[in-house]
DNA sequence: GTCTATATCGAGATAGAC
DNA sequence: GTCTATCTCGATATAGAC
């Protein structure tokens, strides 16, 4: 079956990618990891950067898969928060990579419009599942009234700091950092973890 | 004299690493933006990873200096930490490309423990100047108690994650992403901006 | 110090056998 | 579909003139 084939290739190259960037990566790299030759790349994709986007788009879908799951597991506002948080730490290397490659990507010479659209509608669709959590939450009295649109900005934008300093400072406590920000949520919205648990 | 040619080629290799990555920014692309020959890079610098390196670390000093001339000017604890987002706004450019550096040496293939240690130093000299000015501020009574160090981490890490927001979305509001978490502070610290201008 | 000219090498990509 | 063999090109790096 040639889908599979290409979607294994393109699991291998979304490690590669996320490890170093787009051009220290070698196309005979990838075809090593994958056991494969370097011709037979070719036959799945145009070139390289074929297979970097279609990499980067796959990836952003299987994302898009976890978002769905946590949405149909979620029951009240504050679990709905705290298993996005746990998401980032179960999912960590995931998510890592997909900012980490972005980051390369918005680096390259030339961006694709559809991988921009891609990216935007995974920030987006973040947002607006962190900001229906804190409506709702403000709506059953159990956040203070603060801004949802502001407090999801925040969270999404400090996950993505979270993300790069476990790249960027080798000893980063990523547990650490995500339990010390859940506290810093609850703070914000006036909500203790007590409350959490009895309403659960 | 050639501590300035070096700094002017040093300067713009800077840029380009930041708009690009390292491999796939050329000899030939900073010869040019310099309006030199390539060959003279060589003169200068052992090799284009010696070139990178020099420039890293360069661009690590210039920020140092960023960082005294604040602690200089800086007379009470809010101040310090108002200051030192604004700082983010005014350098905005050149602590972005610095994010930007360092994740892209964080994914080549060797790193150096020369600039391993000044990456993690910058990180570290912005905490202590962070949770200083905290624990200043809650001595002189002006702060709710919170944990310095914490704190100093939360902003650190969320200034790295509008960095890289900024990066990655193309409409990005910088100004209103630091003004928003502007506030988040102060209401993680039980302190308003009223309080602050009474102390000036 | 700065340039011209060039050596060298490795990466992306293709043709064509199986 | 997958491989072997190979082409081509561009990038790093050097030798040596000025």
């Amino acid at each position: 079956m040639s889908a599979k084939r290409a979607e294994m290739l393109m699991n291998v190259a979304f490690d590669l990618f996320a490890q170093r960037n787009f051009a220290s990566v070698t196309i005979k790299d990838i075809a090593n990891a994958a056991g494969v030759n370097t011709a037979l790349i070719y036959y799945y994709f145009s070139n390289k950067e074929g297979l970097f986007r279609a990499t980067l788009e796959s990836a952003i879908d299987q994302i898009f898969k976890d978002f769905e799951t946590l949405e149909a597991n979620a029951t009240n506002p504050p679990i709905v928060i705290d298993e996005w948080l746990t998401i980032h730490l179960d999912y960590f290397e995931r998510v890592q990579k997909f900012v980490k490659i972005c980051l390369d990507y918005k680096g390259a010479a030339e961006t694709d419009p559809v991988i921009d659209a891609s990216i935007e509608s995974f920030y987006d669709k973040e947002r607006q599942l962190l900001a229906d959590a804190v409506r709702d939450g403000i709506a059953a009295g159990l956040f203070r009234e603060v801004d949802p649109n502001e407090l999801a900005d925040h969270i999404s934008t400090h996950l993505d700091g979270i993300m790069v300093r476990a790249v960027i400072l080798p000893g980063y406590d990523l547990k650490a950092g995500i339990g010390g920000f859940r506290n810093v949520i609850w703070q914000l919205l006036g909500h203790t973890p007590e409350e959490r648990d009895a309403t659960q």
